[in-house]
Formats: structure tokens, sequence, C-alpha cells
DNA sequence: GTAAAAATTAGAATAATTCTAAAAAATTTA
DNA sequence: TAAATTTTTTAGAATTATTCTAATTTTTAC
């Protein structure tokens, strides 16, 4: 574990925000003005390798990460981006009935548009 | 619809195969030699907004897209990226449970490694 | 058939991410 | 603890998928 690493983790943790790569880049520099997106990018791919994040990927725009690496539901703004968690009682057994084999993971993104993006849109007309 | 449009929805609809933009484009080439790449990803966008097409994140790798616009379950390859469809029962009503608001639509991804990756995976330890 | 609107094109531009190779830090071994 | 080995970090170049631009062509509406 090294000081980029634990930071990079610790920006993960540190709010649940679901961060894109250039944020924890920029979050993390806050801490350690040397660090390069280089590092930031490799880590990244590492702590998913441990198991201690999670990627989720972009919908158009960029990846962003979760401070959890067990699947679970997240909903999503297709206008602002912005992230939310939300779980499905019995879901692995679902799957499994549906696709009628093993899997790693999965990843369930449902979109809609937010209520602070809604007011905004009614606002703008 | 121009004659590209037509060609590029017809490649996608030719086959099950969920191709990335660069196969879209590759296939259309050979019936109009003549077209852009430019016009393989307007039409993707305007296709998607006709709602004739779905596209699917790519998970690390580039999108592909779904020849149906109806929202439906992905069973994808870690290794090889092949996608194959599968459906669950009144998945929108688990959905809707699940985050108690309205949804304009979802993406379900399922990874594993497909039998053939198995296979060579096996066979080359 | 003409005018207006929409779509096409090649190639430049952009944005997110990956690669490179040298330097620094961390870990292991003695 | 010191030396040797391995891993990580760094800056910036490179890559890749995608978007933009502006001129040209095609399609659509009347």
């Amino acid at each position: 574990m090294t000081r980029q690493r634990e930071a990079i983790l610790d920006v993960i943790r540190s709010d649940c925000a679901h961060h894109t790569a250039e944020e924890i880049f920029l979050l993390a520099k806050e801490r350690l003005p040397g660090i390069s997106r280089a590092t930031v990018y490799n880590n990244l791919k590492t702590l998913e390798n441990m198991r201690l994040i999670r990627r989720i990927t972009g919908d158009g725009l960029c990846d962003r990460y979760d401070s959890s690496y067990i699947p679970h539901g997240h909903l999503l703004c297709e206008r602002c981006g912005k992230v939310w968690d939300f779980t499905i009682d019995g879901f692995d057994a679902i799957i499994n009935d549906a696709i009628k084999c093993d899997f790693s993971s999965y990843e369930l993104k449902v979109r809609r548009i937010c209520d602070d993006c809604i007011k905004k849109e009614s606002a703008t007309v």
C-alpha cells in the first residue's frame, strides 16, 4: 500500500458520490499534490482487482467508481450523470433463473431524470 | 431514410451479433464503399433516437448496438466480449418495486466467461 | 422543379484512457 | 540494516473511440 493508493481509496470511500477518474485525480491531488493521472488510472484498476472498489461503466459519459465491490443497482440521471445505489432482494437468484448458468458479477443501471433536472428543465421552458 | 441509414440499420438487423460501431462501419462499407465513419456514428445516434436500435455501453471495451430498442438482459463474456440476450419476466415491476419511482429504461449486463473461452484457457494451461 | 432542410463526407479535433521508460519507493532477503 | 529485487510512480507521448467542422450532396416538402 503506497501513500498514493491509500489516498485514492480514501477519496472513493469518503463520500457516496461515485466519482469519475478525473474527479478522483483532482481530490487525491489536494492531499498529494505530486500525484499523476497515470497513478490514479493504474490504481483504479489495481483496486478493482483487489476487489476493494467497482467500476461503473459510463453511460455515454466516462466511467465512475463505487466504494463497494458487491454488485447492486445504480439509478442514474440521464441529464446530469448523478448516481444513486439501490438493491433488489434475491436478485442473484432471479438472474440464475433467467440465464440458467453461473455468472461472476452483474451491472444494473436504471435510467431516469432526477428531480433536480426536471425542475431545471421546467424552469427554462 | 437515406441509403446510408438503411444500410446501417440493415447491418445491425442482419444478425444477432451486437456489433461495434467500427464493425458496422466496415460491413456498411461493403455495400456502400464511399460511406464515412461520421455517417455511421451520426446514424447510430439517430437510429437510437428513432427507437429502432439500442446502444449497449461497452464494458471497458467500446459500445455495441442491439437491433431491439426494448430493454432486456445481456449476458456477456468477460474475455471475448461476445453478447447474448436474455429476459427476466416481470422485470419492470421488480425495478419499480426497488426504486419506488418511474424510469425511462434500464441496462442489465451479466458477466461470465463463455464456454469457448473456458475451453481455450484450460487448453493453454 | 425549386427551395429549404437534412444528411453526407474527409479529415481535424477532442476526451478518456493507456503506454513508455526512467526514477523512486516499498518489500524481501541476507 | 543494507543490498537486491520487485513494485509503483511519474510526465508526457500515444492511442482509441467518438465528435466536430464546414463544404457538398441528397432528400423532402411544396
